[in-house]
RNA sequence: GGAGAGAUUCCCGAGUGGUCAAAGGGGGCAGACUGUAAAUCUGUUGGCUCAGCCUUCGAAGGUUCAAAUCCUUCUCUCUCCA
């Protein structure tokens, strides 16, 4: 078990304590806190629900704590009534997708092994004197030395007060729930500590936390954040998951291969080696990344098929065989109104400016200005590509056969073209 | 409570009456190059019925032919003192 949880961990309060945990044969109480301000799960949330599946496989049971009461007073604008009223609602919505979400991982329709909390049954009403009681068992200086408050000082910035003792409100957290353990990104390991801080001072067993590895995101900087928009996201389909882990920079992919697959150490260790050596190419490498996260997420069957779908339509220049088709009327538009048509959800501006830049290509012919007449003959039917990985297949209604399809047969049959098969991952540069 | 500084487009940050949809950098997007990597070069980066119009420089008013820039009030932040 622990064995199984050390490539993704961080650290861990205490080991010893969690073997005892372990040994007990209690069914633990294993405490998975959301905010849900943004529900968008993505890999870096899946490495602790991974983790908590384990648990769950193991018989132990998990608790969904739906901060709804500190996600409520926990932004610093919200200060109208209405306002926090209006939200009570967005933070339901919230809730069940992040539970639909976490779903995708985790064993959700058991209930000895799964329930859904929320703060608020024990927050709402608390009485002021009992919670000044709860600020008198921590100092100031405790909440304070936190390090993103000082870096936030240190930065000219500012620490509203609700900050700072957001985390006892967490910790105690840990005590209404009984928390044997909790599983969360390093990051939280502060806020967790005040957890068993409480559970001492209630007298319970202070909480065993695991946090884990923070990899950086597809940027190769930052974590993966919705905001930032560098992330695997767990709804994200698999053409997406794939095509986003291709993205990632080189220098990522052994700790992406540690953190976020199964890809056994030996092999891990075999690439890197490789990598290092110069005696393969990254790009394969990476390749076994993506095919190995997509096929985590969505099985082995679709990481198969869209390693074929971008090996096809990234490596051989292809146009995919799947594109959407948008059936349009026939006549005469310009250019912009094509490509508006196509992509309702651009700005046109945004859209001008792609057919200004060459992004967009009809037929494999460039159009090079948002004013230039494109006439779609009935019958008509082509391909075309805005930027470099949005595809439509435009087909104008109308039997009058004439030349509409003459440009065809650009495009390699599909996924036959690849002659290693759906295979294994062996046979392959690395 | 007192004194000072400040709030600018996604972020940082210039801009002290018209030449400002607002310098520069970051980030994003696109093109070249490529492996949907990195690096590099180039273009672009509020919206629209696009040689023009509309909305935007903390908020609301005001002065002016004209305001991000001047005045008034308000809100908020930082620093120092108490």
């Amino acid at each position: 078990m622990i064995e199984a949880f050390a490539r993704t961990t961080d650290g861990i309060v205490s080991l010893a304590e969690f073997r005892r945990l372990l040994d007990s044969g209690r069914r633990l109480t294993v405490k998975f806190g959301a905010d849900v301000t943004a529900p968008f799960l993505h890999l870096g949330h899946a490495v602790n629900l991974w983790m908590m599946r384990e648990m769950q496989e193991r018989g132990h049971h998990v608790v969904f704590l739906v901060g709804d009461f500190t996600t409520l007073v926990g932004d610093p604008s919200g200060l109208a009534a209405a306002r926090a009223a209006r939200r009570a609602g967005e933070i339901a919505e919230d809730a069940a997708a992040f539970l639909r979400q976490a779903g995708r991982i985790l064993v959700t329709d058991d209930p000895a092994l799964f329930s859904v909390r929320r703060n608020s049954e024990w927050w709402a009403g608390k009485p002021l004197a009992e919670f000044l009681a709860m600020l008198a068992e921590v100092t100031a200086s405790r909440l304070m030395s936190r390090d993103m408050f000082r870096a936030r000082l240190e930065a000219g910035g500012e620490v509203r007060a609700h900050e700072l003792v957001y985390p006892v409100l967490q910790g105690r957290d840990s005590v209404e729930l009984g928390a044997d353990l909790t599983i969360v990104g390093s990051d939280q390991l502060f806020n967790e500590s005040m957890g068993r801080h409480f559970q001492e001072k209630a007298g319970q067993k202070p909480q065993v936390i695991v946090t884990t590895r923070i990899t950086p995101g597809l940027d190769g900087r930052r974590k993966q954040s919705k905001s930032l928009g560098n992330f695997v996201g767990l709804e994200d389909g698999p053409r997406d998951a794939f095509g986003k882990v291709m993205s990632l920079p080189d220098g990522l992919v052994v700790q992406w291969l540690e953190v976020y697959t199964t890809v056994p150490p030996g092999r891990v260790r075999e690439i890197e080696r490789a990598l290092a050596g110069g005696g393969c190419n990254p790009m394969d490498a990476k390749r076994e990344l993506a095919r190995a996260v997509t096929a985590r997420l969505h099985g082995e069957a679709s990481a198969a098929a869209e390693e074929s779908w971008f090996l096809d339509t990234f490596r051989g220049r292809g146009f995919p065989e799947d594109a959407p088709v948008a059936s349009l009327a026939s006549g005469g538009r310009k250019a912009l109104d094509l490509v508006a048509e196509l992509e309702p959800g651009s700005s046109r501006n945004a859209l001008r400016r792609l057919l200004m830049e060459g992004a967009v290509e009809l037929d494999g012919r460039r159009l090079g200005s948002a004013d230039e007449a494109i006439v779609l003959p009935p019958g008509f039917s082509g391909k075309l590509r805005v930027g470099r990985r949005r595809f439509f297949r435009i087909v104008v209604a109308g039997v009058s056969g004439g030349a509409g399809v003459s440009g065809g047969a650009g495009v390699s049959g599909g996924a036959g073209g690849l002659a290693e098969g759906p295979g294994g991952p062996t046979g392959w540069g690395c």
